[in-house]
DNA sequence: CAATAAATGAGACTAGGTCTCATTTATTTT
DNA sequence: AAAATAAATGAGACCTAGTCTCATTTATTG
């Protein structure tokens, strides 16, 4: 599946987004509706993860609110979309594709950007070895983990200048 | 101001929870009133950090909803309360004593029980580099971060048997 | 292309959290 | 210790993100 979407992705690098928004849905085995493509198209739009409201200004009422809050949870049942809350309490979506590798998140809190970050395979193996030992002490079953970093931008950020 | 707070627990260890909670408000200079004495007591009450939900259940509507939230966002104002919000999006919350060192969060997606872990000083180290890191390449000022853990309790949490 | 199933739009509804304002409780002054 | 002043509270109106309902529209299947 994963592979399949790669070629995909490389097969339609110059088609428009909203082919490749077919694709996807066809792909997941969801019906294709104006909706979930414009959705998918607004979400591919944008490189970091944006707010509901971000969202809903990028589609310009073209979908209705119940509409649009439906849309997103079908994408997350089938897996491409990951919704979290920023420090602030706000709901934040980001489209996970294939190309979207395990990642963290960075929030500044002047501008209210996200940003995705990598971190360093050493320190992946060290978080996971330090989740071993949680799993044990606590008799958990550790499914999932985030690392998030709080701050402000000094200076190149792409909405504080 | 903490060396002298460690020195009240001491010294208090023996006394009800209500004279540690007049104690903490005379010392962050806030006034001293009944609805912040309770719901200090009821935060002291619970070891992990606990839903809006379980503290109003805790409190017996002793206290107004309106109330109840001005004083956590008070006690958020003076820094010795930690707000936050669960996997579920469920705003969570929980004191912040002296006593209460570093530490990161573990979520059970069975019970819902929200555990606090210490991760290993080595561990630290590394995220503090790659937190260095970070700031070097985003041009940011990082002033806080988080660890989160999500799974499910196999045996031995308080909740789920 | 018709029949069926699924998704949508509009707006009512829900719930967590905030705001307002008259009243009560703390704190300060004397 | 009481009066004056300032701050906090309670009750409930209000706001808003997100869900639900149901009649209508759009997709899919045969």
């Amino acid at each position: 599946m994963r592979i399949y979407l790669i070629y995909f992705k490389v097969f339609y690098y110059n088609q428009n987004m909203s082919a490749i928004s077919k694709q996807i849905l066809s792909e997941y085995k969801v019906s294709i509706t104006h909706p979930r493509i414009i959705v998918l198209e607004a979400l591919m739009e944008s490189k970091n993860p944006i707010t509901i409201d971000e969202l809903q200004s990028l589609l310009k009422e073209s979908v209705a609110k119940s509409t649009l809050y439906r849309v997103l949870n079908d994408l997350k049942k089938i897996k491409i979309l990951h919704e979290f809350t920023s420090p602030e309490n706000v709901t934040v979506v980001e489209l996970l594709l294939e190309d979207h590798t395990h990642h963290h998140h960075l929030f500044c809190s002047d501008c209210g950007e996200i940003i995705d970050i990598e971190l360093s395979h050493e320190f992946e193996e060290l978080l996971n070895k330090e989740i071993k030992k949680i799993e044990q002490n606590f008799n958990f079953e550790i499914k999932d983990h985030r690392v998030e970093m709080f701050g402000v931008c000094t200076d190149q950020c792409a909405n504080c200048q």
